[in-house]
DNA sequence: TCTGGGGTCCTAGGACCC
DNA sequence: TCTGGGGTCCTAGGACCC
């Protein structure tokens, strides 16, 4: 994807507005002007909130349960999660979006670096012309923030959703420095990309509060007390562009399945299920992906707010407060497997043992994961090698996925995995939307 | 009662080697 | 009494992102 890159090109951030809630309210045009949010698996807490949402006050990774009593005061309306749809509308909008760039970097499900040609006039017109076309042909509103290096785009395209008055668009080159001067010294410095709740405590600790502030920083000096990540950051504040590109790997470093539960589990029969079932989906996922692993980490945790009671409620930051501490509570297992592997027998196998040795029955587990790692892309090599015969290729993960694909995800599995019907831990998702664009039965139908 | 999931990168420190 | 030093590889943990 990647063709060289000018030194001095300008590059753009575009992103989508509310990425799920404009996914759904482009199917469904009621939602239009109502606060929207979507919710996180299991119907947990929000995790996208529509401008309307925003302004009545509820905040990204607030539990459900804690606003669903005011829903109907607010004219509030939730959604689970609906990933299928995201990924479709998300390849649509990327694939608009790359017509426009020299080059383009997807960065997330919503957001996408392109490099620009052109000066300031053409930069402006070309980022207006990118607004219209993704809303023309996939129907969900984006944003364009124009500048020379990756962490100001980020900041331009910040500044282009504060301000309505910029219809969406922001390029630094039309902003005289003085006024992005005092723009960056009203944001605090956690506004910037890469500067979390951590490192903005340690800096404040330095006198370092605004963005402003960390752009007249000694990058030697934030290099020795913090890392050359922000070091980064401090040079391409004043336009040295310093953020290398993440390549798509062909191979990726780890492949996780791990859900939380509707409800607790505590025994040991349901505990070898769940790691049955996840080491399967997880398998399935590698298998999608022609890669096998050579280690297998399997985690359980308790919910970290059961025992906060009495506890200092230390400041728990949006993404929900400090991360559990491994422990009987938590455990963490990673086994080296005996040989790399796909195969979900194996796999299946090595994670329900791997568990059995850690959690302790009666404990009130509320989630659990099965991850892969020591990927490596697999080869031709199959399960049941032994028992084919000649010229016969038999490969357990791929006649899995295929049954699937044909069947359904509960169609078939390997023991505890195979669920007639859905155990009762199985995930909530009582707001769900069709799969308007991955599923014929579920197309919307048009009347006129 | 009920609080998401899936990633990446960097750093420090230990093991090991010569 | 004296007890090298530099390099690499690996892993765990921290921090961040969306």
């Amino acid at each position: 994807m990647s063709e060289d890159r000018p030194l001095h090109q300008r590059l753009a951030l575009v992103d989508v507005n509310n990425f799920y809630v404009s996914c759904e309210r482009a199917f469904d045009p009621r939602l239009e002007g109502r606060p929207v949010v979507v919710l996180s698996n299991n119907d947990g807490c929000v995790v996208a909130r529509s401008e309307e949402a925003k302004r009545a006050g509820i905040k990204t990774g607030t539990p459900w349960f804690q606003v669903q009593g005011r829903a109907a005061a607010l004219g509030l309306v939730a959604r689970s999660s609906n990933y299928e749809l995201y990924g479709d509308m998300s390849a649509r909008v990327m694939e608009v979006i790359g017509r426009f760039g020299a080059w383009q970097e997807v960065y997330s499900i919503d957001e996408s670096f392109i490099g620009l040609p052109g000066d300031e006039g053409v930069l402006r017109s070309t980022a207006g012309r990118i607004r219209e076309a993704v809303w023309r042909h996939v129907g969900v509103p984006v944003c364009v923030g124009v500048a020379p290096t990756k962490t100001l785009a980020k900041f331009a395209n910040h500044v282009a959703k504060r301000n309505p008055g910029l219809d969406g668009v922001c390029s630094l080159g039309s902003v005289p420095d003085g006024e992005i001067r005092r723009i960056q010294s009203r944001v605090p410095v956690t506004g910037l990309w890469g500067v979390g709740g951590r490192t903005g405590t340690r800096l404040n600790a330095l006198g370092i509060d605004t963005i402003a502030d960390l752009r007249d920083a000694d990058p030697l000096m934030i290099r020795k007390k913090f890392s050359v990540v922000l070091q980064r950051t401090v040079l391409e504040l004043n336009g040295t562009p310093c953020i290398p590109e993440v390549e798509e790997r062909a191979d990726k470093a780890q492949i996780m399945f791990s859900r939380s539960f509707s409800t607790p589990v505590t025994g040991r029969a349901d505990m070898d299920q769940v790691m049955a079932l996840y080491a399967q989906r997880g398998a399935a996922r590698m298998a999608a992906e022609g890669l096998r692993a050579s280690v297998l980490t399997v985690t359980a945790g308790v919910s970290r707010f059961a025992a906060a009671a009495g506890a200092t409620g230390s400041g728990e930051g949006p993404s929900g407060g400090a991360a559990p501490v491994p422990g009987a509570s938590n455990p963490v297992v990673s086994v080296r497997l005996p040989a790399p592997t796909q195969d979900p027998i194996v796999l299946t196998r090595a994670a329900v043992a791997a568990m059995r040795g850690r959690m302790v029955p009666g404990t009130r587990y509320v989630r659990a994961g099965v991850m892969f790692s020591g990927l490596e892309p697999a080869t031709g090599q199959s399960t049941f090698d032994a028992f084919a015969g000649e010229g016969e290729e038999r490969d357990m993960g791929s006649l899995l996925g295929n049954v699937r694909a044909r069947f359904g995800e509960a169609a078939i599995g390997l023991g505890h995995a195979g669920l007639a019907e859905p155990a009762g831990w199985t995930m909530k998702r009582e707001f769900a939307s069709p799969r308007y664009t991955t599923e014929w039965k579920d197309l919307p139908v048009v009347s006129a």
